[in-house]
RNA sequence: GUGGAUGUAGCUCAGCUGGUUAGAGCAUCGGUUUGUGGUACCGGGAGUCGGGGGUUCGAAUCCCCUCAUCCACCCCA
């Protein structure tokens, strides 16, 4: 019986486990550079854990299950909830500020398609417990360092910035209700997809009001956070918000990533837990979904049952990242396989132990040595350690059996020498 | 959940309007007479042509069903 792999799941062979590896291992670089801790937590929690801050919808998207108790489970299809209990249990004892990045693999019932599979890895940023504003910069920051990093410039990406609160305070001015709030956001937030027919059309259903339809077109064509300020009236609230994200922009430049930053109206991020800036990185030319995507959730811990803490952090899975670098040609050192020290084989049958044995010896001092285990021709020995990207190559064969000296070959400058194998070992010390 | 496309060797694919034992390149393994590396040549293994049914003397090829994958929509924590 033959049975598939599951939908939407990766296999990992040699090759993509070394790639999955060198994009985790950035991840985890950038993380530290940047000042952050790493933690964990189960691959699964209550299914509850889940449903606190999303509705049914995001429920049927969970692999979730009962175990032998009757608990209700689920895979965690992101690593936020579980960050937020685990903070929220040791709130009053962790050094602030609290800043934890993670590597989580998730799961998401989703239907796979380019870029988003059911089973990926996301990196996770949090700043807990600042309010400033140089927290919200500083997260944005980190995700510009690591594309930085990986070899990614201001002609490849965009981080794109606005903020809820500057929304929710501008679409109150207009006299949006509360209650109407989400439908606007989540028609907002499609409107870079959208012609403006389609657009206005969505928003119609969502607001009858045609004073208040035409309100939030002009909001969405604008391009600078200035105009807004020369369209629209603003009250004290709105003009608070603005003056933020100026002020982020302001830090930003100051973190010298200002060319990598622009602001967008069309930034909301669908879910409902953003209180402040929001923000997703894109690649330029526009062709994939979101590289990267956060922002400011002031009451997550809260909803969660803990005290009033603020937040701010970001998300980056490793699908559309895989793609954009692929795409530009930057994975080229990431699948590059690392090497051994030592390839050593024999010529003849007899000799095949000692090289087990030589082997042995140079991986106790700390090096990497692989053997063949049967004897092999001079040329195939060459190819092998060829193949396996070997530094030196050792050959056992007549003046082994003669005088126990081994040939030594610098694969590279193509150099050898004759010598014994404690010569060899006394070298390396 | 909706729509579109595609399923032939491990991978990328070819197989014209149905015709004998199903092919190529890459990969893999083994060789190319005696001890030195991505080249060249020879050879081997590997496929119930996604699965089931139908039409036909004959189906990888035509028809129906089904499954799977990919792409787009929905959604996106």
């Amino acid at each position: 019986m033959k049975i598939p792999p599951v939908k939407g799941t990766r296999d990992f062979y040699p090759e993509q486990m070394r790639l999955r590896n060198w994009i985790i291992d950035g991840w985890k670089d950038a993380s530290i550079r940047n000042g952050f801790l790493e933690y964990d937590g189960p691959i699964f929690e209550y299914l509850k854990m889940y449903q606190v801050k999303s509705g049914d919808e995001i429920v049927e998207q969970l692999f979730s299950f009962e175990d032998r108790g009757q608990r209700l489970l689920a895979i965690r299809p992101e690593i936020t909830p579980t960050l937020a209990r685990m903070v929220n249990q040791q709130i009053n004892s962790l050094p602030r500020p609290i800043k934890w990045f993670s590597v989580p693999r998730v799961c998401r019932a989703e239907r796979p398609q380019k870029g988003r599979l059911r089973e990926f890895f996301q990196w996770n940023i949090d700043i807990i417990g600042v309010d400033e504003l140089i927290a919200d910069a500083e997260v944005i920051f980190c995700a510009i360092d690591y594309m930085r990093q990986v070899g990614l410039t201001s002609d490849d990406v965009v981080a794109k910035i606005s903020s809820r609160k500057m929304l929710a305070a501008i679409l109150d001015l207009i006299g949006i209700a509360p209650q109407e709030l989400t439908g606007v956001y989540t028609t907002m937030d499609k409107r870079a997809k959208l012609s403006d027919e389609a657009f206005e059309e969505l928003l119609e259903k969502q607001l009858p009001d045609k004073q208040k339809q035409a309100e939030v077109i002009k909001l969405m064509a604008v391009t600078s956070i200035n105009e807004i300020e020369e369209i629209f009236e603003l009250n004290e609230a709105a003009q608070a918000a603005v003056d933020e994200l100026k002020e982020l922009f302001r830090l930003l430049d100051m973190m010298g990533v200002s060319d990598f930053c622009s602001f967008d109206i069309s930034i909301v991020r669908g879910l409902a837990y953003y209180t402040g800036v929001v923000f997703e990185v894109h690649d330029k030319l526009g062709e994939l979904r979101a590289v990267c995507g956060g922002g400011r959730y002031d009451n997550l811990l809260k909803d969660f049952g803990g005290p009033s803490v603020s937040a701010t952090g970001m998300g980056m899975g490793d699908c559309v990242l895989e793609i954009l670098l692929e795409n530009k040609g930057l994975l080229d050192n990431a699948r590059k396989p690392l090497g051994v020290d030592y390839y050593i084989a024999a010529l003849d049958k007899e000799l095949v132990e000692a090289s087990f044995e030589i082997a042995a010896k140079l991986r106790a001092k700390g090096l990497s040595a692989e053997f063949a285990y049967k004897p092999i021709k001079m040329k195939k020995l060459m190819k092998q350690a060829s193949n396996l990207g070997a530094k030196h190559c050792i050959v056992l064969g007549q003046e082994f059996i003669e005088s126990k000296e081994l040939v030594v070959k610098n694969m590279a400058s193509q150099e050898q020498k004759n010598m014994s194998l404690d010569a060899l070992l006394a070298q390396l010390r």
